[in-house]
DNA sequence: CGTATGACTAGCT
DNA sequence: CAGCTAGCCATAC
């Protein structure tokens, strides 16, 4: 049995390049919708960026409430928006870029 | 084991 | 739109 955290992670590195993520999604996904709380947690805990992509998971509105790497805020969007992703005002489109688990896999 | 904290969310004012 | 409250879960101390 791994830990709320270590599926979190896992979930978080399954999303795609170009695709973005919410807080409530993947704590969905891990299996507790209401833990949102504790895959912020997790990910403030983050151990590595460059195989948990944090930066592709932000909240439900498409907004981001917090990011401990780089510049924090302004790194993440920066990040995203290499990875194709659209920010607009600090936000991203939900309805575009929001990752739906890979119905196919 | 109990308390405190947090990168959350939804609802109200 | 901005600010505050309440609810809820997992982790850290």
């Amino acid at each position: 049995m791994k830990t709320f955290t270590q599926r979190v992670y896992e979930i978080a590195t399954q999303i795609p390049k170009g695709k973005v993520s919410t807080y409530k999604q993947l704590a969905l996904l891990a299996g507790s919708p209401k833990a949102v709380r504790a895959v912020g947690a997790a990910m403030r805990n983050n151990p590595d960026t460059t195989v948990v992509p944090c930066h592709r998971v932000l909240a439900s509105d498409g907004t981001m409430h917090g990011y401990s790497a780089g510049e924090g805020i302004p790194t993440k969007i920066h990040k995203l928006e290499e990875e194709g992703v659209k920010v607009v005002n600090g936000k991203v489109d939900l309805n575009i870029f929001l990752w739906k688990q890979s119905p196919q896999k």
